[in-house]
DNA sequence: GATCTTGTAGCATCGATCAC
DNA sequence: GTGATCGATGCTACAAGATC
């Protein structure tokens, strides 16, 4: 359950049932009033299943649903915290899943075929990294896209991706000092210049200048072993198609607001939603969203909502690729994008996400209902009646170490 | 069936760089 | 010169496919 949706800041349900355990007899009210995910009001509903894997061992503790007010100013915090806990109904949901994955699939699916043509990835470091000619299946499907930024040699000008002269695929490593292939000069990796261009932004309507992004690499698999490529004309092909696409399907232009997280990547072009992502992954994004919103059983909607909150920092430019190969993923605790992004196929990392809600949500975190979400103000409780509260659990916000608005701006 | 490889996810650490 | 910040990387855990 913890691992259901990512946050910046989530106490372990797990321990926080001890607390409540110790303290509480079921049937007690515990109120949170800085719930974020809603953990306590998990850790609440399953004091009433105690000895299961998703519960502690605690001897002595009295078995028994303990009720929860849970109450915080962001919406993303308590949407995530209401659907843990509102009504789950696996079948319904998986149905629906394979629904709107389906349709997607099928007008937009063709974008993530890639001409098989690449090496196995377990291969990489000893074969040369070039177009292969294979026999039978001559198709793959792309697992994500290695993006580049492009840099410029401070000492002869000449452009080229970041990937290309940073990243050392033999040692696993990323290059401290550069050697540049045309001038031959060796220039420490902070001295190389960011290249920008002018593009056409076709959601804002009008040309933006950003850094300029190169695909690099292909990670894709042909039946179940992963393979590397360098994309080709007809990689480029569909992603200048997918751009196309966005003119009809994109997401709506949203400013970013002011802040330090927001405004990070202002520098480099980032200054709308949108910006996060990549034409293919935003246009995967948009039509999963515009069918989720058309489905019209509300806690379907919802799981499915919940679903595609979870994958949105994976599906995105915050994704980082690191040279190792160890970890990956976006940086908790902020909107960095770093020069080597990996957005990966939409659709499976929407299912696999949904495939881990479903399984943690099986059975229902708290079938009776024993709580009450509310989207407000710490600080103005009125409608809490007095002395109606037998225990307190909370975790209070991070003070200055997180920008919790300006983080759950992406997902909100 | 055991072991290795690849990939995903999360959190901590620490050296380089930056601001003052 | 120093403390704060940034962000690459060290490390753990786990899952699933590939290989022997």
């Amino acid at each position: 359950i913890y691992n259901a949706h990512s946050y910046h800041t989530k106490v372990p349900h797990k321990a926080i049932m001890r607390y409540i355990l110790h303290y509480t007899e079921p049937g007690d009210v515990v109120f949170d009033g800085f719930c974020g995910t809603g953990m306590t009001g998990v850790a609440g509903a399953l004091c009433e299943e105690l000895g299961t894997q998703r519960t502690p061992h605690v001897s002595h503790a009295v078995q028994g649903q303990r009720f929860t007010i849970l109450s915080d100013l962001s919406p993303i915090a308590t949407f995530i915290a209401s659907n843990l806990l509102r009504p789950f109904a696996r079948s319904s949901f998986l149905s629906a899943l394979e629904k709107v994955c389906g349709d997607v699939e099928n007008d937009f699916g063709h974008l993530y075929r890639t001409q098989h043509t690449g090496w196995r990835v377990r291969d990489r470091k000893h074969v040369e990294h070039k177009a292969y000619e294979h026999r039978g299946e001559k198709w793959g499907s792309v697992e994500f896209t290695l993006y580049s930024d492009v840099v410029r040699c401070p000492e002869c000008s000449s452009e080229i991706t970041y990937y290309e002269v940073a990243v050392d695929e033999q040692n696993d490593a990323l290059r401290k000092d550069i050697r540049c292939p045309q001038c031959n000069a060796v220039v420490p990796e902070t001295k190389w210049e960011p290249v920008y261009s002018t593009v056409f932004d076709p959601i804002l309507n009008r040309t933006i200048r950003q850094l300029r992004i190169e695909p690099v690499l292909i990670n894709y698999t042909v039946g179940s072993t992963r393979y590397e490529k360098l994309p080709d004309a007809h990689d480029k092909a569909l992603s200048e198609e997918a751009a196309q696409l966005l003119r009809s399907v994109g997401l709506p232009p949203i400013a970013l607001i002011p802040g330090r997280e927001t405004q990070r990547n202002a520098p480099i072009g980032i200054t709308h939603l949108h910006h996060f992502f990549t034409p293919r992954e935003h246009l995967f994004i948009a039509a999963l969203l515009r069918r989720i919103l058309d489905i019209g059983d509300i806690d379907i909607r919802f799981a499915l909502l919940f679903a595609l909150t979870a994958t949105l920092p994976y599906a995105s430019r915050l994704r980082r690729f690191r040279a190792d190969r160890k970890g990956g993923g976006p940086l908790s605790g902020t909107l960095y994008v770093s020069s080597l992004v990996t957005p990966p196929h939409v659709i499976k990392t929407f299912k696999r996400n949904a495939a881990t809600i479903a399984d943690c949500l099986t059975p229902p975190v708290d079938p009776r209902r024993g709580h009450i979400i509310s989207t407000q103000s710490a600080g103005h409780l009125a409608n809490i009646p007095s002395n109606s509260v037998d225990y307190i659990f909370t975790d209070p916000p991070f003070g200055h170490n997180f920008d919790y608005s300006e983080l759950n701006f992406f997902w909100e």
